[in-house]
Parts: C-alpha cells; structure tokens; sequence
RNA sequence: GGCCCCGUCGUCUAGCGGCCUAGGACGCCGCCCUCUCAAGGCGGUAGCGAGGGUUCGAAUCCCUUCGGGGCUACCA
C-alpha cells in the first residue's frame, strides 16, 4: 500500500533550502549549478538559504578547497543566511563537527529500535548470496536484523565489532521528486544502510538527513546520483519522526549531471569544469549565474538572457529538465558577451576596472587621467569586447608606456608597411587638431584613391600605437592616446633618430603595466624618468 | 543480475493532443557593412532514437525495444 510521507507545505512553513558541498576538488559547474538552484529557490520563497560545509571524508577532502568553494558563492553572489563565517542558530556549520549531534541521535535511534548491531562483513554477505544463488552485488541481506542477546554476545566474543543499521520499513511510498515528479518506491528494496561504522563514525545516510532535520531544511536540490539513495534516506527520516528529530521529511529534487564535451560525466580533470576559471577567463558573475542556471532550466519568459533577479522571481524546480546535459563554453562565452552589452557604462567601467586590476593590467591605483581615461575608453571596449579578458587587452595600449609597445612579434612586425606608416605620420604631423574627425579627414584624404595603401597605413598605425592586431576603433584611440604619445609611437615603429628601431628588443613586454600613477601620456621628461 | 533515471537540430532548449510541413539560442556556413583589426547586421544548414498501439488527429498519451547514465560501499 502506497503511503505518501510527510509533505512539506510551502505555503505554511518557511522555505529553507541547502546547499553542503564536500570540498573535495576545486568548485565545478555541476556543485556550483546545484548552488545556484537552491539559493534561487530559496529567495524565490522569500525564505533561507543555509551553507553547511560537509568535510567528513578525510579521506579525499582538502582544506586548500574550501577557501574557493566560498570564494565562488561570493563571486556569484549567492548569499547564504546561515553557514560558515555568518554563523547562525543552527550551527555549527562544518560538518566534521557535528560528529556529537550525529551520534546522539545515533544513540536516540538505536534506544527506540530504529537502528540495530550488524557484524556480517561485506564478504560474508556476498558469499551468503552466492550461496542462495543471489546475484554477488545484491547487497546485504538483512539478516542480522533479530540477532538474539546471546548471539550478538557470541559473536562480540570473537572480537567482532557491530555497524548500527537502520531497519527500512518494509513499505511502498509515493516519492514526489521535485523536478521528476512522483515515482513509486519500494523500501524494502534497498538493504538496510549502515548509520554507523564499526569505528564509531556516522556514515553520509545518518548524518546528511540528521543534519538537514536539525537545521530545518525544507527542500533539497542535487545530483541525480543521489536518487538511488532516496529510499534510505526516506527511511532514515521516517525514523528520524518517529524519536522526533525531525518534524517532517523534506522534498528533493534530484538534477541531472553535466556531461563533458564527450558526453562523459564532468570530471574534475576537465579544465572547463572549474568555476574559478571562467571569472579568471573575463567572465562576469551574473553571466556566469546566467549560464549555470541554464544548464537544464529555462527562464519562462524572458529568453536566455536573464538576470539573477528574473531568475529568482521565476524559478521552479519543476521547470528543471531531468536530463543530463553536456557543458558547451561557447554558449557560455556568448551568454557573456550579452550580458557585458547590456552594462550601462558605470557599471561596466568597474568591472573592467577590477580585472584589469587583478590581471595586471593596470596599476592598482589610478589617478585622475588615468581613470578619465579608462571611463571614455569604456563605452568604445564594450561593444566589441567579448569578455573582460579582451577587454582589458583592448584598453592596454592606453596605460602603457610609450617605450613599452612592441612590434616584436614576428606576426605584427610583418604587417607593419613602413612606406604606408610614414605617409600616415608625415599626415599626422601636420593634423590641425586632435579630433576623430580632422584626424579621419586628413588622414583619408593624404591616402588619396589607393584603397590598399591606406588600408596598410591604417593598419600600420593601428600597430604601431598598440602594439595589437585587435584594438578599439582607431581615431578613438589616437585621440585617446593624445597627440604626444601617439607620434612618439609611431616615431619608434619607424625607428626615428634617437629612440630604438623596431626589434632592437630593449622595449619591454606588451602589457607591462605601469607604477603607480604612470605615464601614458605625460610629458616626455617624466616618462623618461620611470 | 536487480532497482532507478534519461532520450526534440552538432549542442542547449520551446513544446505539455490540433496554433508544429517542429519555434528559439549557441555553433557552423554564406552574405552585408568597411580606405582599419574587430564588433555588428542578415540569411542558410540541421532534429522529434526505433517499432507498435490509442485517437478524426501524436513530438506530445500507452506498450515494447534500442541507446545513454546512476545506484547496488562500514564514499559523499
């Protein structure tokens, strides 16, 4: 007979969702995506979101992984209300030490019968179910449930030591899974779990539900290879009612994995399974909250660009799609490109400002120029910049020193036409004033009819100011760089008298940023001096 | 072996019995813009895994089958 566990009433109880992430390789698309949905539905209820760090597998958790783990939550914006550093009601947060609580209950379960002493070994298990022609695999077999006093004595006696099971309720349930939707499980299908180990240590089927009862965790979004498990952990909770740790049993939802390009489930190998990275690859946060929570959701109404905000005021597990899903970085790339157009140039500026800053690009402090500079410039880097990696590289050549732009690289060097480029200095030269427009005007009229030359003396120009292929549009970037820098660079690009030929090599690096308070454009003398 | 999940263009997705000779996005291909690299604009390519039903009508419902994946631990 069918029996529908304790349902959840949203509409009564507060939403408080989960997120506890064992720290067990650098943060990857497929954990962090699961953040994303739980904080989503967390806020969409208006209800909390809680972090709760689970450590417990020595074995393969490292301390260097969680210091990320959080970096990314903060990165992305997903707030919790309560977990590690904001602390909270229900703490302590980590899981190892929680080690007590998990125990007590332990000991509550097993007082109340729910848990019982188990010394068959895996490998008398396997051979009883050969024995009776069982498939190997089958699991345990339940049949330490009703040892008696005098057996479990006997068996102490040979120095065996018991794991604490739990007795699964011999019972079907309807499971309504929160994006599958409902499905039928047998609970005596599965063997009855281990709670505790023969060393005393609480296993993930006791702790994870003891844990999430304690904290009141209403509903859980993760992986999808924790729908086998879903019976044991029903039953765990129903045991957990009956001694009253938890009031209710919570609803899950299980989303599917992410594939690799192959269609292998992500491992942490795949450098494109790391979060981190996208954001060191120019990627904005609410692109990156964007793409994530794309990976098997859709937005009802809004398209495939959507904010952190839509999303939260739209969300539904139901709308999650249950299959697994392969990674696609260029879908990603592109969501980000959109998002980047649509920052009014205020927010855009800081953006690019912090990663360019992180990245070197830029000094750490700008002064006033510098940072006027950087605000004219913005507009211009982000309608064609792809992300703030591009980005910065395009607004380089503009915190540079002059004597720093190289033509060095064999692939620039020989596009540089030395005949277009010194027509194209001998007309700036003489340029009235330092306007797109003047600038455009002479210079198209010095090149006269012949398309090819002018398009090698843009070109070379284009070069020799930057030092890069793909740059902002070019009169914006004469007058930018200013007239002082602009010369001197196309002077050096042409080896003038007293400044160093091309490929002389004593320049520095492209990108070399400059000390504080640099140079660009300044005063000759002072460049000099740095 | 058992239990469970999943299956629409290359990829992601809309679709929840007629609006679908299947729509969108990314990718790819092509064209346009251009006396500058880009960025951008426009267009094209391509799909309901298969077979049976149910129905006046199926991508949508049912069954079977094939394929992919998970679990079957004293890992989480």
């Amino acid at each position: 007979m069918a029996h529908v566990p304790h349902a959840v009433d949203s509409s009564t109880r507060q939403v408080r969702t989960t997120f506890n992430p064992s720290p067990i390789g650098p943060p990857s698309i497929g954990l962090i995506r699961a953040a994303v949905y739980n904080w989503a539905l967390a806020r969409h209820h208006g209800g909390r979101f809680v972090l709760r760090i689970e450590d417990t597998d020595l074995a393969r958790g490292r301390q260097e992984y969680y210091e990320p783990l959080l970096e990314v939550l903060r990165w992305l914006g997903l707030d919790w209300d309560e977990g590690p550093d904001v602390g909270g009601p229900n703490g302590p947060y980590l899981q190892t030490q929680r080690r007590p609580l998990h125990l007590d209950v332990a000991r509550q379960l097993q007082a109340a019968g729910e848990l019982y002493e188990s010394f068959s070994t895996p490998e008398e298990v396997e051979q009883r179910n050969r024995a009776a022609g069982r498939h190997p695999r089958m699991g345990y077999d339940n049949a330490d449930r009703d040892l008696s006093e005098a057996r479990k004595a006997a068996l102490r006696a040979e120095g065996r030591v018991p794991v604490l099971r739990l007795r699964m309720p011999s019972r079907e349930v309807v499971y309504d899974d929160l994006v599958r939707g409902p499905m039928v499980l047998r609970l005596d299908a599965t063997p009855d779990p281990v709670m505790v180990r023969a060393n005393g240590d609480p296993t993930f089927t006791l702790a994870n539900p003891v844990d999430d009862a304690l904290m009141g965790i209403t509903h859980i979004l993760r992986g999808e290879d924790l729908l086998a498990s879903v019976p044991r952990h029903l039953g765990a909770y129903l045991a957990l009612e009956r001694i009253g740790v938890a009031r209710f049993t919570p609803r899950f939802g299980h989303i599917s994995s992410v594939l690799d390009e192959q269609g292998r489930p992500l491992s942490r190998a795949v450098p494109d399974a790391a979060v981190l990275g996208y954001r060191d690859r120019g990627f904005l946060p609410e692109a990156m909250v964007n793409y994530l929570a794309s990976i098997g959701w859709t937005h009802p109404s809004a398209g495939e660009i959507f904010s952190a905000a839509e999303l939260v005021e739209a969300f539904d597990p139901r709308r999650i799609k249950p299959r697994p899903v392969k990674l696609d970085t260029k879908k990603a790339a592109s969501m980000n490109t959109a998002h980047l157009r649509a920052l009014d140039t205020e927010r855009f500026t800081s953006a690019l400002r912090s990663f360019a800053t992180d990245t070197g690009v830029l000094p750490s402090r700008l002064d006033a120029r510098q940072r006027r500079l950087l605000r004219r410039a913005a507009p211009l880097v982000r309608d064609r910049a792809r992300n703030l990696d591009e980005a910065a590289g395009l607004v380089a050549f503009l915190f540079q020193r002059d004597d720093s732009i190289s033509l060095q690289d064999e692939e620039i060097a020989s596009r540089v036409d030395r005949t277009a480029l010194r027509a194209a200095a001998e007309i700036l030269a003489d340029v009235p004033e330092w306007t797109e427009e003047t600038l455009q005007v002479q210079l198209k009229d010095g090149f006269g009819e012949d398309v090819a030359f002018a398009r090698a003396a843009l070109t070379a120009l284009r070069l020799s100011i930057t030092g890069r292929r793909v740059t902002l549009p070019l009169y914006e970037s004469l007058v930018l760089l200013g007239r002082e820098s602009s010369l001197r660079r196309v002077g050096r690009a042409l080896g003038s008298p007293g400044e160093p030929a091309p490929g002389s090599g004593d320049r520095g690096p492209v990108g070399e940023p400059l000390p504080p308070g640099g140079c660009g454009t300044a005063p000759p003398r002072q460049c000099e001096l740095v």
